[in-house]
DNA sequence: AAGCCGGGGTT
DNA sequence: AACCCAGGCTT
């Protein structure tokens, strides 16, 4: 059976393709899918839910409406609309595809998935969807939705986190996907995924394609699909100091190759277990500030949780010592640190663990 | 192939 | 607290 034959024996993309047509959602990327906007939506959804997605969408392409209006623009202004969204990697290689494109493609938009994916922050996913759905291309795009769908479907209990797996499935999947109508087929699996075929308690009465379905027909939606178990995350402790010299806090800049590069935080040091003395924060202030300061206070701390570790932190009040001057390395690294009040918070990006931070100091200060 | 990268919603 | 999410990049 040839391709051809796949596609017209296919009912199950047919009833798919309706009930996307019926039940789609109304989203802002939706209304008006220029490949700029499906670009810049399909990286935002990149591990992150719709309803999160939608003000920091907004507010983008309000910011930022075209290609060239983002590549223009200051890499930090792009930082602060995207701060809080999180996976900040994205914005940065966001911003530097912007540049290609302007640069090496005259402004104008790659149209094939294999070109698309040449630029930073483009993989295999979303080249397909960007391709599929504002160019047409007849190209499958799969994302976790549509793992988990298809390993329903097929009934296949093969682990789904191995490239393999994922390999297995994109390329049958290449044999269905609808030429007339590619960019309703791969959303339509995503939705679907999304609104019926949801992680635990799928509402399979309601499903499209529930005829055909191994999974659902064998009573293995429980079960499908199989994943790798995943590590446990580590605990770390770590020693704040927010210091200040009249009324101004002292904040630095991360570089942009470490972990929330660009994004701006407090002077801070790990503590290990069986150390959590205040000689830690001495540390702080003789490598990272660079100048002299003491301890005035305790704010108290916060807890955060990234991806691959959680964090405690203590916060300390701290006092610049007026007299000491300011040591020569510290001038030399003077645009990665800043003296600034509280009310200009809003005009750097922070990192939501420096947020919570800043909310500690409020709140005690208040009080 | 495995590790790294944020944050929020759901269960 | 564990799991999941419209993944991609680096090693």
């Amino acid at each position: 059976m040839n391709d051809l034959d796949k596609k017209q024996d296919a009912a199950w993309v047919r009833r798919l393709l309706e009930w996307y047509d019926t039940n789609k959602r109304i989203l802002p990327w939706r209304s008006s899918p220029t490949p700029y906007f499906v670009w810049i939506s399909e990286i935002m959804l990149q591990q992150t839910q719709v309803d999160t997605v939608i003000p920091y969408f907004e507010r983008f392409v309000q910011r930022f409406p075209t290609v060239s209006e983002l590549s223009g623009t200051d890499i930090e202004d792009v930082l602060k609309v995207w701060q809080g969204l999180g996976y900040y990697a994205r914005a940065r290689n966001l911003h530097k595809a912007a540049g290609v494109i302007s640069d090496n493609h005259n402004g104008i938009f790659p149209e094939s998935a294999v070109e698309l994916q040449k630029l930073p922050g483009i993989g295999e996913y979303t080249a397909g969807a960007v391709a599929s759905i504002a160019f047409g291309e007849a190209v499958p795009a799969v994302d976790g939705n549509c793992l988990r769908v298809f390993a329903r479907f097929w009934g296949i209990s093969d682990v789904i986190d191995e490239p393999k797996t994922k390999e297995c499935i994109r390329s049958r999947l290449a044999g269905y996907v609808s030429e007339g109508n590619p960019s309703g087929f791969n959303q339509g699996i995503m939705e679907l995924g999304a609104l019926v075929c949801r992680p635990t308690n799928p509402d399979c009465g309601q499903c499209p394609i529930k005829s055909g379905c191994m999974a659902y027909e064998k009573s293995l939606t429980a079960v499908l699909p199989v994943r790798k178990p995943k590590s446990s995350v580590p605990h770390r402790t770590l020693f704040a100091a927010v210091v200040w010299r009249d009324d101004k806090v002292f904040v630095m800049r991360r570089e942009y190759d470490e972990m929330l590069g660009g994004l701006w935080r407090f002077p801070n040091v790990t503590v290990k277990p069986g150390d959590e003395t205040s000689e830690s924060l001495g540390k702080i202030v003789e490598e990272q500030i660079s100048f002299r300061a003491r301890i005035t206070g305790k704010y108290g701390q916060i807890n955060h949780a990234y991806t691959h570790f959680k964090v405690s932190i203590t916060v300390f009040r701290c006092e610049f010592n007026e007299g000491t001057a300011i040591s020569s390395e510290l001038r030399e690294t003077l645009v990665n640190v800043a003296w600034i009040s509280l009310e200009d918070v809003e005009e750097y990006p922070f990192d939501k663990a420096s947020l919570k931070i800043i909310d500690l100091i409020r709140s005690v200060d208040f009080s």
